[in-house]
DNA sequence: TAGATTGTTAATCGATTAACAATC
DNA sequence: TAGATTGTTAATCGATTAACAATC
């Protein structure tokens, strides 16, 4: 049985920061997609949103949206509705986009090279210090602004450099688990098949295109089947 | 009210058909990981596999495991577990690995080239009939095997060739919702930002690779701070 | 048979939706 | 004030886990 008194102090004392701790996950993969939008309303020079306008653009429910933002702080208001900016640096606040993370690219192949020259990083504050080959190859040129380098100076390098993101592209003759809990290492964004297990410093967060198109494969054959 | 005899009819007798369309969600999401993680037994010769080999491998429970396999079909036999090459078969007729689908990519930009040059398509089943770009270049030239075409050809490609996918890569210049059920048409894969509304015949499939990004320096920032 | 492992039920947990009072 | 829109509660829905009888 739960003994506590039910004073001001249960719930409403929270600090900003124990609000931000119990994020639920499903939330947690809506907060991208509500910056992206918030992103778009202020390049249109649109200021306030309400909650309602919010779920027509993301396809979810008002009342979803109401209760994400209510969970994540204080920005709304009765009768107005959201602040845009305010929105925009609580979101981007919890996302980590203010943060200066930078990352280097493992595998210097088409998966690698797109990745690299998309404006994907600098997007998103993400600074790309170097692509590491495992053959000679490209080695010593330079794709956008980034160096290629061998392989066998990737560790030191993330070491002297204290880079946060080691980007995955290929296991192909290469272990990856020398990465992990490695120098300040702290997440690995692989884009292989294989399972890397996560460290105690570092995580592991998995893309799987395979997966994303069976799925979708998937969908296209239930749609044909008449759901 | 529910008027209906509680006979044997109630649920037992629904047929594989009928089963399969009550996937959830949760599931369908599980599927591609059962998948690759079944073909990587096959490979090993590894015939077969208990709920809780699988739930190791994949870091999910052995009762998901088993509540999973139950929901799609009748593979697991007691004391003994199931038979890989079984599972596999089932699996795969849900996901539509089987079918044949066909696909094009719009924008021969990095991230197209990077997709069309990946075995992505031709692992997964799929055959990859052309790539459409807006302005004159690389036109009439070869990425593997795949043609290059100018984009105003794209939609009668579409309509004679029964292209059932379109992988959208760019939206710069471009309205996509003149694919939205055109032809033969019936899902896209958006890599873009833009939002593109699904029609009745043609779904829309989004992968942002952003969304990723934020997701994995948001759980960085999270890990850093302490959980 | 004894041991292993599923299938299935019930309990729990978490996420979503509906509704409306509070209030700007 | 009247209208709009949030914040919050309660209801619902769906997903996960635990437990164990059934049975290979």
């Amino acid at each position: 049985m739960d003994t506590r008194l039910p004073t001001s102090s249960d719930d409403s004392m929270l600090s900003a920061e124990d609000k931000e701790k119990t994020i639920p996950a499903a939330l947690l993969s809506r907060l991208p997609q509500y910056y992206i939008c918030l992103k778009d309303l202020v390049n249109r020079d649109i200021m306030r949103v309400s909650s309602r306008e919010l779920s027509k653009a993301l396809d979810i429910t008002d009342s979803q949206v109401r209760q994400d933002f209510a969970r994540i702080g204080d920005y709304g208001r009765q009768g107005y509705g959201y602040s845009v900016r305010e929105l925009i640096i609580g979101v981007s606040d919890i996302l980590g986009i203010t943060d200066e993370f930078s990352a280097v690219i493992i595998g210097a192949n088409v998966l690698g090279l797109a990745i690299a020259s998309d404006s994907l990083f600098s997007r998103h504050g993400v600074l790309l210090k170097g692509i590491f080959n495992f053959d000679g190859t490209l080695v010593g040129q330079r794709v956008g602004n980034t160096k290629v380098y061998p392989l066998d100076e990737l560790i030191p390098f993330i070491v002297k450099e204290k880079v946060d993101i080691a980007v995955l592209t290929t296991t192909e003759g290469y272990d990856p688990s020398e990465l992990i809990d490695n120098g300040s290492l702290r997440g690995i964004w692989n884009f292989t098949n294989r399972f890397i297990e996560r460290g105690e410093k570092t995580l592991v967060h998995n893309v799987s295109l395979g997966d994303s198109l069976m799925t979708l494969c998937c969908k296209i054959k239930r749609l044909k089947e008449g759901r």
